[in-house]
DNA sequence: CAAGATTTTGACCAAATGGTCGAATGTCGG
DNA sequence: CCGACATTCGACCATTTGGTCAAAATCTTG
């Protein structure tokens, strides 16, 4: 395993590529390894060279988007201003959502499955790093920084909101009339998330 | 197809629940007409004699639970108080996420799908009931009732957060190590959800 | 350029799966 | 209890698909 050559390197990306929008949009039976080296530009022989099985390709791309998801919430500090870090993090995820829609797909398909590869992982890691911020939120809101409102909840109605626009865009399409294919859904989007759960959260003077 | 015998009824209510049991957790590829046919208790040649194939099966378990889908938000009231109605609404659909998350899975996997089975429901009646009551939302932004807000957002968001609690049970399970199925975290969560939804968007004296 | 290593692929296999068919069994009104 | 109709199912088929293999093509490097 010394050194990937550079056909390694670009076809193990060509594969994890196709890999992730074949199977955020087929689901993982619905893929077929024909298909993804299809798209990756090769024969299923040569795909099945470079991984051993469909499995290990899928366990390899949820691994990828598993790591970039965990980032945005990683770098919450704990001595910014609260508001401004929800904001700043709530803005991330809305970004990651419309940049990499098939990533959130596929993510959320695994989790709808019952998350049969990652539980491990959502047990360990991400529990902790949840555990993790909650007393962050919590401390603040000892402070009354923020409004008294189960750190989790919070946590889970954020990931539900932002992700809502990847995971069901063909939804919003169909009832917004192909709305967020423009310019600007994105951002009027984010407007009224951020708007709406801020206010949601910021404290409200009368208790 | 006059007068459907007992035997027909119940064969098919079990073929039903047994689909959408089926479907939500494999997803449509990944389930299979035998275990369908296993889990409803009768043979594959059997079930085929009620459903002609696997995509009518899909197909109908569907369009039932669109049918249910849709209730709760047709029932919101321009007459009742906005903050009122709202509150309803939300209690209404965290309490259908609770009772039938496997609908709500199967749903959301549809619709991750690309919505190729619902797209046409999508943009027509589905459309047709959101511009509905955005128009009531905004009227009572213009009355000052609810913060101004896109109508249309805040409805995906009541949609996104809600249903979060079926869809994504895998991960919430994991990361509050079980809790989901412990008395009392329904509410507590449709505390959360509520406090926020409704502080972020009752109106603000200052603007 | 030669030789060894790496990459690519056509042909093939076994298992899974959607669906069919005809015969057997069960149901029910008269 | 009979006859007609509804229901059930074992055996079977064709296709799809994950995966193998040996040979061919290509690349790398001394």
């Amino acid at each position: 395993m010394n050194k990937p050559s550079r056909i390694q390197r670009e076809n193990r990306a060509a594969i994890a590529n196709a890999a992730v929008s074949e199977f955020s949009t087929r689901g993982y039976h619905g893929a077929t390894i024909d298909a993804i080296a299809d798209k990756a530009g090769m024969s299923k022989p040569n795909l099945l060279y470079y991984f051993p099985s469909k499995e290990a390709i899928y366990r390899t791309v949820l691994e990828q988007i598993v790591e970039e998801w965990l980032s945005p919430l990683l770098s919450l500090d704990p001595n910014g201003d609260p508001v401004e870090e929800l904001r700043r993090y709530i803005s991330l995820k809305m970004t990651m959502s419309a940049h990499r829609p098939e990533a959130s797909r596929l993510f959320a398909s695994e989790i709808l499955a019952g998350a049969p590869i990652l539980r491990d992982f959502l047990e360990t890691r991400l529990k902790t790093l949840v555990d993790d911020k909650s007393a962050i939120l919590r401390s603040w809101i000892a402070d009354g920084k923020l409004a008294p409102v189960d750190p989790v909840h919070l946590i889970f109605m954020i990931w539900a909101t932002t992700q809502h626009y990847a995971d069901f865009e063909a939804q919003i399409d169909a009832v917004t009339g192909g709305a967020s294919q423009q310019q600007g859904f994105q951002e009027q989007a984010a407007q009224a998330v951020l708007s709406i759960l801020l206010n949601g959260i910021k404290p409200r003077p009368n208790g």
